[in-house]
DNA sequence: TTGACAATAGAACGAACGTTCTATTACCCT
DNA sequence: AGGGTAATAGAACGTTCGTTCTATTGTCAA
């Protein structure tokens, strides 16, 4: 219960108010936050925070996260099958938004239906982030019109000839007669376990 | 050059705000991103979004986008062998930060080496996050210590006992002697391309 | 016990915030 | 051309922000 303040506890105090609020809270929100009855006491701490690079002031003045917010600790590998390097966190914090969206602009996502990218790690039910812009290159995962269809495949040049291929046997691979209109390139695959 | 604005055209000015500097632009900043001359202009538009339910008030009439930050469409599903549905945008607004970390507090993230998991579709050099909080459920995908060595496993109970399988042929299922530590539930799997 | 430093409290202040009002300009439809 | 609505401009206002100052309390070591 009586717990002191550590540069630590703030930093965790105001990661959880981002999370939920979307934004920094106000120096007078966080006198409440931390359990103080004067906003210079928040300043004292946040002034700490901004020393130790855990927040940033931009040229207005106002405050912001250093690092992206959602604060997750990154550990490390799992060597499936190897035993594991370190355990306890050599905490990197990381932002999914900013990992996976390079181009916010020209991106969009998909759900994804069939089997036909399987062997690729993509499933049913994965979301795929697809790159619009992006030119294809030999290998890549594209979203394609093909003769009036639309499918996922692989993306493969043989020859001056582009042939889509499937991660999985059982489907042919597509040689495009007339039109082949690539609506992008995949960028990225996510699924999510336990709905 | 002449373009005119539109709730879309605000909106994604602010997004790219947003998505910049983490933060929501004052109504100062507005002027100047909306390239208008004044701040009523700026509250004749915000309202016009809030109404629209694309920015909400809280209580302390902060702004805060109503949907999390990102902005990217979510357009359908793409039938891998079947025709899409809709190709233009169902647009539904998504934050994989808010998608995927339910539990911020109790979950990590690891990348994975090695094959181990192959046809649940987790290939080398995924991230995972990992739910440490979770009961292991019979058929999950499980981060656990097992006499020594940290693995990725299905988690199954055949009775009673529990067994450890990979999701690839070519690793035997592992029945645990001593110890099983589990180190949490996978609860998602991020996949990037392209670096 | 006392001294030094860290942490907290409280008040005061200017600046910037978002809001609101009135007035003016641009656009579209008939 | 006209008339109506949408969009913009500009100024004024009360509120609250973050900052800063001084004063008080708590903690640990000598």
């Amino acid at each position: 219960m009586k717990e002191k303040r550590t540069v630590e506890s703030v930093e965790k105090v105001i990661a959880d108010f981002l999370r939920k609020n979307r934004r920094m809270p106000t120096y007078s929100e966080m006198v409440d936050l931390l359990d103080v009855r004067s906003k210079s006491v928040v300043n004292f701490w946040i002034s700490k925070l901004v020393a130790a690079g855990i927040l940033h002031k931009d040229s207005k003045g106002f405050l912001k996260p250093a690092r992206p917010s959602l604060l997750l600790p990154m550990v490390g590998e799992v060597a499936a099958g190897f035993p594991s390097p370190a355990e306890e966190e050599l905490r990197d914090i990381m932002s999914f938004d900013e990992y996976l969206i390079t181009q916010p602009d020209s991106s969009f996502i998909l759900k994804v239906s069939g089997d036909s990218m399987i062997d690729e790690g993509i499933k049913p039910g994965d979301l795929v982030i697809v790159n619009r812009g992006k030119e294809p290159k030999n290998g890549d995962v594209i979203v394609a019109e093909v003769d009036g269809e639309w499918t996922m495949k692989y993306f493969k040049k043989k020859g001056g000839a582009v042939i889509l291929e499937a991660a999985n046997p059982r489907y042919p691979p597509v040689k495009p007669r007339s039109e082949l209109r690539v609506a992008g390139v995949v960028t990225a695959v996510i699924r999510k376990y336990h709905q």
